[in-house]
DNA sequence: GGTGATGATTTACG
DNA sequence: CGTAAATCATCACC
């Protein structure tokens, strides 16, 4: 109930206060203005505001799914990978040109108006010129007036153009206003890393942008997501079991048919997850718990551990097997979950760049066998 | 509309 | 500076 520090997303009209007596700057001069229409920059204004404004809502709509046509068409027409990126950054551009497009045939109209409203002067002081001598002097400093004013009114509309250009911008550069999950390929990527590093999830400066190029995010985006990652799997291990089995049967099952070594039939090869992580896991869903409790934990069960520790051999043999493959999977190792210790938090590495290798030899596996 | 998931931000620490 | 932890704000699903 205490009051709570308020202060980020309050701002919605920055500055834009605007238009001071714009009207009067107008008419001063005139008193019969040729165009008619030309006193309302506040009309543009509020064009710009309103374009500025849709921007929010039409971006929020797009993504609830109903007008989704267009956001697909034009992420397929950006092209697949960073397609939902894409998409934003053309509506984004879109607004932007928008609002380019109304200050360019604003400050054309206003040019016009002012050299038509210049000769308008001057033929009335022509006029004039029969009844009254006007000196040339008079004449120049009429035209300087009145191309002050315009000038001054050129520039309200310019700042006025930039306060919503940059409104514009900080809206939609402002993520957390309008977040928006990734997208599937990127967090299985990024889970995929997760899950493959599980003892030392702390990407490298490098892998940090490795990944965010493989899933067109930014670097930030994927720190935050690693953050994220650790503080919620660490609060809640369970609930992440499952994710965890079948990234695990996943890197395997990639391992197993890269080696193209069909040999041992007992591994669950079926590649695409599901299926066989749902049969793996009913096998083992717990088990794995155990092989976690015998790490840190109250451990209860040891030959449910044994049993396990057979299986999870069976696929870490499987995987030493492939052992040769060392590009973008680098090492990766069985799901195992020992980096954890009892306190929470990862037994940090030594040098966050340095990480790279537990590539031991097929058979120095860390086996925990504690006998 | 309620609710959990999730990305981003803030605060604090070493 | 990079993280952990807490928190916020939005999404996605019911």
């Amino acid at each position: 109930m205490d009051d709570q520090p308020r202060l980020m997303h309050s701002s919605h009209g920055v500055g834009m206060a605007g238009h001071p007596g714009l009207a009067q700057h107008m008419q001063d001069g005139t008193g019969g203005d040729a165009d008619g229409r030309k006193q309302d920059i506040g009309d543009i204004l509020q064009q710009i505001m309103t374009i500025t404004d849709q921007s929010l809502d039409e971006a929020q709509a797009r993504y609830k799914g109903g007008g989704s046509a267009a956001a697909a068409a034009a992420a397929a027409a950006a092209g697949g990978a960073g397609a939902d990126n894409s998409a934003e950054h053309s509506d984004y551009r879109a607004k932007l040109s928008q609002i380019r497009q109304i200050y360019h045939t604003e400050l054309e109209k206003y040019e016009q108006a002012c050299n038509e409203f210049t000769t308008h002067v001057m033929n009335l002081l022509r006029e004039q010129s029969r009844t009254r001598p006007i000196s040339p002097k008079e004449i120049e400093r009429m035209v300087n007036i009145i191309h002050r004013k315009f000038s001054s009114i050129q520039m309200q509309l310019k700042q006025s153009t930039c306060e919503a250009v940059m409104i514009l911008r900080s809206r939609f550069l402002d993520a957390r206003r309008k977040r928006r999950n990734f997208n599937k390929q990127a967090t299985e990527i990024l889970n995929e890393y997760f899950y493959s590093h599980l003892s030392n999830p702390y990407p490298s400066e490098e892998a940090k942008e490795e990944l965010a190029k493989k899933c067109s995010i930014t670097v930030s985006q994927v720190s935050n997501w690693f953050g994220n990652k650790r503080i919620r799997y660490k609060k809640n291990i369970g609930k992440f079991q499952e994710e965890a089995n079948m990234y695990a049967a996943k890197t395997a099952a990639t391992a197993t048919s890269v080696s193209t070594h069909g040999s041992q039939a007992n591994s669950p090869s079926t590649p695409n997850s599901a299926g066989s992580a749902g049969s793996f896991n009913m096998n083992s869903g717990d088990l794995f718990m155990s092989v976690q409790s015998l790490n840190g934990d109250s451990y209860q069960g040891a030959q449910v551990g044994a049993n396990v520790q057979s299986q999870v051999d069976t696929l870490r043999h499987v995987i030493s097997q492939t052992g040769g493959y060392s590009e973008s999977l680098a090492a990766s190792q069985i799901y195992s979950p020992q980096g954890i210790n009892a306190n929470g938090g990862w037994q940090d590495a030594p040098t966050p760049s340095s990480v790279t290798s537990p590539t031991e030899g097929p058979g120095s596996v860390h086996s925990d066998t504690s006998n």
